[in-house]
RNA sequence: GCACCCAUAGCUCAGUUGGAUAGAGCGUUUGUUUGCGGAACAAAAGGUCAUGCGUUCGAAUCGCAUUGGGUGCACCA
C-alpha cells in the first residue's frame, strides 16, 4: 500500500474511534511546500471542524480546529504506524507525519529491486485509444505536428506503464479535395521522376501545390479541375489512384525518416495508423445512423448536427453538393473504434487546441448518438507555437520544417559537445526538442525559443541526460575501484552483461547488500533524505500525470528529483574509505539513475552513457 | 457579437485541486574545485499573484464584474 493511503486509513480509523463519520474524499494527505513541516501533512482537522461544528451545534466537544487536531494526533500515536516516526500538530492544526528512515530506505530498496519501476498499476488493461502525430500526406510535417507526437507518444508511454492497454494511432490526412488539386497539379506542372529523385519529396509537393493556387488566382476554373480529379480518386480512377498512393508513398519516405529519429511508433494498421482514406467507405452507414436518429437537419442545402438549446454552433456534416468533410470521417473513425476496440474504450486526440470547440461538438454528437458517455472522448489541446527568433517566424507561404528544427538541433548539440556519437548527439538534440515540450502545461501557447530550447543549464533535457550521465560515471568509478570482491557468480554474470550499461552490472553486487536489510539502519543526513523524499514520490505522480493528461507533472518532478540528486552529490563524497557510507551512497545513486532513465522513457526521451 | 483558453519576479514558467514565509530556470551580481564530470553547487537582488468586490478559520487557486491578450464560430482540416 502506498504510505498515502497508509496515512490516510489511519486518520479514517483514528476519526471513526473518535465517532466522527467522514468520507475518504474528506481526507486528503499532500506533501508540504516546506521540508521542516514533515514529510505528509493533513488538514482534515481544519476542513471537517467547520461542518461538525454546524452538525452538532453547541454540543461540539472542541473549540478549535487545532485541539480537534490533538485529540486526533493521540489517537494517530496509539495506533504506532510503522512508517512513521513523529507526528506533530502545527500551526492552526495541520497534523504533520514524519516518516522514518527505515522506511525511505526500504522504498530506495524497491525501486532498484524493480529497476525504477514503481509505477502504481491502477489501470488494469482498460483500453486506450491514443491518436496523435496526424500529419497530412504531400504536406508539410511542422513543428505544429511536432508537439503532437511528442506529447502523444508521451502520454500512451505514462498510461501503458500505469497497467493500461494502449492502442497507438496515427490520423494521416491521406483524404480529401487537396487531392484532386494535388494531381491535377502533378499532371500539369510536375515531373514524377524529378519529384521521386528529390531529397525531400514532399517539398516538391509543395511546390507544385503552391504553384495551383497561384494559378487559380488568375484562372478559377482550376479550381474546377482539382475538384474533377477529386472525384476521379474517389470513382477509383486507376490514374488518380496512382498519383495519390505516389503522394502517400513520398510522404512516408520522409515520415518514417522523422519517426525513427524521434524514436516514436505507431501500433494500429501495421504501424501507420488508420489514415482518413481507410474511412472512406465506412461514412455512409454513419450518415444513416444520424438520419436514422433525427440528428441530422437540412440547411442551405447542407447536413448538419443542431445541439439542443444552442449549446454549441451547429456543426456541419455533408456539404451542400454531399460531399463529406472531417466530422464525417472523424465520425466514422470513431463508430469503427467502437466495433474494433469494444464500447468501453477511452480515446483522446491530441490535436492543436484551436479545434477545441470542434471536438466539444463532435463529442456531443457521439453522446447523442448513444456511442460514448461523458470521459469516454478527450481532446488533448497543445497551445500554438510562437517564434521568438524572427528568422524563423511563419511568413505567407513560408512553413517551418520540422526537418530544418532537428537538424538545427543536432548541429547545436554537436558543436557543444565534442567527440560524440552520431546516435548520442540524436539522443540529446531531441531529447532537449521533447523537454521543451513537455515541461510546461501543453494547453498554453509555446514561445519556440532556440537559445532556451537548447540552452544546456538548467531545466533543459540535457541537464537531465547530464545528471543520468553523472550517475553512470560514479558507478563506473566504483565498480573498478570498489568492488574487487566480486563473487565467482557474479563474476560470470558481470562478463555476461559486460557490454550492457553499468546500471545493469551495478545491481549484481548489491543483491546480497538488498537481501540482508542492513542498509535499512543507516541514519540518513538531510541531503539523503532530500533525495529519497523526493524517490518515494515518483509512483504518485505518474499516476497524477496520468489521470491529469499532463506530462509536465513528470518533468518537474525529475527536475526535482536532479537538483536534490545534484545538491547531494556536491556535497557529500560517494566513494570512501567508510565503506557504510559508500554502500548506501552508491544504492542511492542506482536508485536515482533508475528513476531518471525510467521518468525520462515516460517522456519519450532516450538516456546516453556519455556526454 | 458569442464561446473557450490565458494573465504569478525583467523574460520563460511551476504552484500537489482552498493551506503554513508564493517557488524554479534564464538573465544580473557574488562565492565554491590539491574531490566521484564545473553542462554542477551555494548565495544575493528581483512580487500589489492584471484590477475590484464577494464566499470562510484561510484565496494565486472558488464565484461575479472589469481590463488586457490568444483562439475558434457554415461548405478547410
Amino acid at each position: 500500500m502506498e504510505i498515502t493511503n497508509i496515512l490516510k486509513q489511519s486518520i479514517l480509523a483514528a476519526l471513526k474511534d473518535m465517532n466522527i463519520s467522514a468520507t475518504e474524499s474528506e481526507v486528503l494527505i499532500e506533501y508540504p511546500a516546506d521540508p521542516t513541516h514533515g514529510d505528509f501533512a493533513s488538514n482534515v482537522a481544519m476542513t471537517l471542524f467547520g461542518r461538525l461544528k454546524r452538525e452538532s451545534g453547541a454540543g461540539f466537544q472542541f473549540t478549535t480546529p487545532r485541539e480537534f487536531a490533538l485529540t486526533v494526533t493521540d489517537n494517530l500515536n496509539n495506533q504506532k504506524i510503522r512508517e512513521v516516526s513523529t507526528i506533530a500538530v502545527a500551526g492552526p492544526g495541520f497534523i504533520n507525519f514524519t516518516i522514518s528512515d527505515a522506511f525511505l530506505l526500504s522504498k530506495m530498496g524497491l525501486i532498484i529491486q524493480n529497476r525504477g519501476n514503481v509505477v502504481e498499476q491502477f489501470g488494469n488493461g482498460k483500453k486506450i485509444v491514443a491518436e496523435y502525430s496526424s500529419p497530412n500526406i504531400a504536406k508539410p510535417f511542422t513543428v505544429g505536428h511536432l508537439r503532437s507526437t511528442i506529447i502523444g507518444d508521451s502520454l500512451a508511454n505514462i498510461f501503458e506503464s500505469c497497467g493500461y492497454t494502449v492502442f497507438r494511432d496515427n490520423h494521416l490526412g491521406d483524404w480529401g479535395t487537396q487531392f484532386g488539386k494535388q494531381i491535377y497539379a502533378i499532371k500539369t506542372w510536375g515531373d514524377e521522376a524529378q519529384i521521386e529523385a528529390a531529397e525531400n519529396p514532399v517539398k516538391e509537393l509543395v511546390k507544385l501545390y503552391v504553384k495551383f493556387h497561384e494559378e487559380a488566382e488568375k484562372d478559377p476554373s482550376i479550381e474546377d479541375q482539382g475538384r474533377a480529379w477529386f472525384k476521379k480518386l474517389e470513382k477509383g480512377d486507376a490514374e488518380a489512384r496512382r498519383l495519390w498512393e505516389k503522394c502517400i508513398n513520398w510522404s512516408w519516405k520522409e515520415f518514417e525518416k522523422i519517426y525513427t529519429v524521434l524514436n516514436v511508433s505507431f501500433t494500429e494498421n501495421n504501424g501507420r495508423g488508420y489514415g482518413e482514406s481507410f474511412f472512406e467507405d465506412k461514412m455512409g452507414a454513419v450518415i444513416a445512423e444520424l438520419k436514422d436518429k433525427g440528428i441530422l437537419q437540412e440547411s442551405k442545402g447542407a447536413q448538419l448536427v443542431f445541439f439542443p438549446e444552442d449549446k454549441y454552433p451547429p456543426l456541419m456534416i455533408l456539404k451542400n453538393d454531399g460531399s463529406t468533410l472531417y466530422s464525417t470521417r472523424d465520425l466514422a473513425t470513431d463508430k469503427f473504434r467502437l466495433e474494433k476496440y469494444g464500447s468501453d474504450i477511452v480515446i483522446f486526440n491530441e490535436v492543436g487546441s484551436e479545434q477545441s470547440l470542434y471536438f466539444q461538438q463532435l463529442f456531443e454528437i457521439e453522446n447523442m448518438l448513444g456511442w460514448y458517455k461523458d470521459g469516454q472522448r478527450v481532446h488533448v489541446g497543445h497551445g500554438l507555437i510562437r517564434f521568438a527568433d524572427k528568422k524563423m517566424s511563419t511568413r505567407k507561404g513560408n512553413v517551418i520544417w520540422l526537418e530544418d528544427v532537428l537538424s538545427e538541433a543536432y548541429s547545436r548539440v554537436e558543436t557543444m559537445s565534442k567527440e560524440l556519437e552520431t546516435d548520442s548527439i540524436w539522443k540529446i538534440a531531441v531529447g532537449a526538442l521533447k523537454w521543451n515540450d513537455l515541461k510546461r502545461k501543453m494547453n498554453l501557447p509555446m514561445v519556440f525559443d532556440w537559445d532556451e530550447l537548447t540552452n544546456i543549464k538548467g531545466n533543459s533535457g540535457p541537464y537531465m541526460q547530464y545528471t543520468f550521465v553523472r550517475c553512470l560515471s560514479v558507478l563506473n568509478k566504483a565498480q573498478n575501484e570498489v568492488f574487487q570482491s566480486f563473487s565467482a557468480e557474479e563474476k560470470s554474470l558481470k562478463s555476461e552483461l559486460e557490454n550492457d550499461n553499468i546500471l545493469n552490472t551495478i545491481i549484481l553486487h548489491y543483491d546480497t547488500l538488498l537481501n540482508s536489510k542492513s542498509y535499512l539502519n543507516h541514519k540518513l543526513n538531510k541531503d539523503e533524505k532530500d533525495v529519497l523524499r523526493n524517490l518515494n514520490k515518483y509512483s504518485d505522480i505518474v499516476k497524477s500525470s496520468a489521470l491529469e493528461f499532463a506530462p509536465h507533472h513528470i518533468a518537474n518532478y525529475l527536475y526535482e528529483l536532479a537538483q536534490s540528486f545534484n545538491t547531494f552529490y556536491a556535497n557529500h563524497k560517494i566513494i570512501t574509505e567508510d565503506s557504510k557510507a559508500t554502500d548506501l551512497r552508491l544504492l542511492l545513486v542506482v536508485a536515482v539513475a533508475y528513476t531518471i532513465q525510467h521518468g525520462l522513457g515516460l517522456l519519450g526521451i532516450r538516456t546516453v552513457e556519455k556526454m
